[in-house]
DNA sequence: ATTTAATTTGACTGAATGGTCAAAAGATTT
DNA sequence: AAATCTTTTGACCATTCAGTCAAATTAAAT
């Protein structure tokens, strides 16, 4: 079973690249640090770049699972945002702790970096964008049935601007090394741009 | 007067790294494209890094040109914020006919690239964020006085909600490179998320 | 037990990296 | 015209980079 060896340089990858940036961490560095020879590197990825896919991958599966949890239907819609945002910021404190640095979202961070350098790293961000507005959008539209929100709503549209403030938001916390503001404002923003009233607003803390 | 070998190294590292990332583009691709020796590099700037902070001066300063005339206190509030966007769009469409990419904001991709690597870029740009988010927060005070906004609206956290907006809208541009969205739905998005009433739009194009 | 296939190793390559430096060339001042 | 200061040049350096490869090791199949 030598995945191990595989996932071994996946992980130390997310971890470097996550902090850092793809161009900033060499092959060597993940080599080191997972304990790998570059030879056995090269025998798993063809090359730099594709390692950087499989990492997109692997993040995705693992949110994927969270947010099959957190987005079920069996949820009332407004707990579904609300989860998720707790699962953001509590996502980033993790980090925060083990790597010594706000990291924002990887997939994000990475895709900004080589949007013009690698159009196949592109396309694959891209399709994973997709799949995280799929979650909001359903949510939208529960919400709208349940005349939470106006049946006018253009739920898809919405739920790009929904990805793209909390996108925004980790980009600044990042930035700025600080993860007081989206601890604060993060949920208050994003049900004031979903456009959800205050009275179906839970005061109360729900748990993951 | 050689300030003009300097500006020709900061316009050409503009370009490539705006369009790239500082990473991906090397002092000697820099100095070869601006056609100047690497010796004169190094007498201008002590090292790539300096290079960067620069580059994100010039940008600021071409920002302050035109956001002193977009939110000048005598235009109509929401006016301003519809200029903004037209003057983000255009600026997009401008850098895309020129580089070929769509590039996004330059200071947040270079931000969000370095903020782990380089201490002294995160401060700068924490700083650049506070003096656009104080154009948002006196023109959303204006919007307060005038009544089209609730009066127990938290300004600046509002404004730097606004800016994370921005900023998430833009890294989607990049990664997905494409200005279809942001043209479609930017300016619509950010009322919502200010809370502007539809009867308070201009629904005719503004000019800058 | 032997063949076959998957994995690991470590030394290697050539190009590119950020940065240095002394000397030449050009300006400015005296 | 001489001296001083600024700018430009191009050769140079040690290090790091992504990637290669043949041989050694280990595991699986026959």
């Amino acid at each position: 079973m030598s995945t191990d060896t595989k996932s071994k340089l996946i992980n130390t990858a997310i971890e470097l690249i996550w902090r850092d940036s793809y161009n900033a961490v060499s092959v060597d560095e993940i080599c080191k640090k997972a304990d790998v020879k570059k030879g056995s590197f090269y025998h798993y990825f063809p090359s730099k770049a594709h390692l950087a896919l499989e990492t997109m991958d692997s993040c995705m599966q693992e949110i994927k699972i969270h947010y099959d949890d957190i987005f079920s239907p069996t949820r009332d819609p407004v707990d579904r945002f609300s989860l998720m945002i707790c699962y953001v910021i509590d996502q980033q404190k993790k980090i925060l702790k083990e790597l010594g640095h706000v990291c924002g979202c990887p997939i994000a961070t990475l895709g900004s970096e080589l949007a013009a350098q690698d159009a196949t790293i592109g396309t694959k961000i891209t399709g994973i964008c997709k799949k995280k507005t799929a979650y909001y959008e359903s949510a939208l539209r529960d919400l709208v049935a349940a005349g939470i929100i106006g049946a006018d709503t253009n739920v898809a549209v919405k739920a790009d601007e929904i990805f793209a403030f909390i996108i925004g938001q980790l980009i600044m916390a990042r930035i700025n090394n600080d993860l007081g503001f989206i601890e604060h404002n993060l949920e208050r923003g994003l049900f004031d741009l979903i456009g959800i009233k205050k009275q179906n607003r839970k005061s109360e803390k729900l748990t993951v």
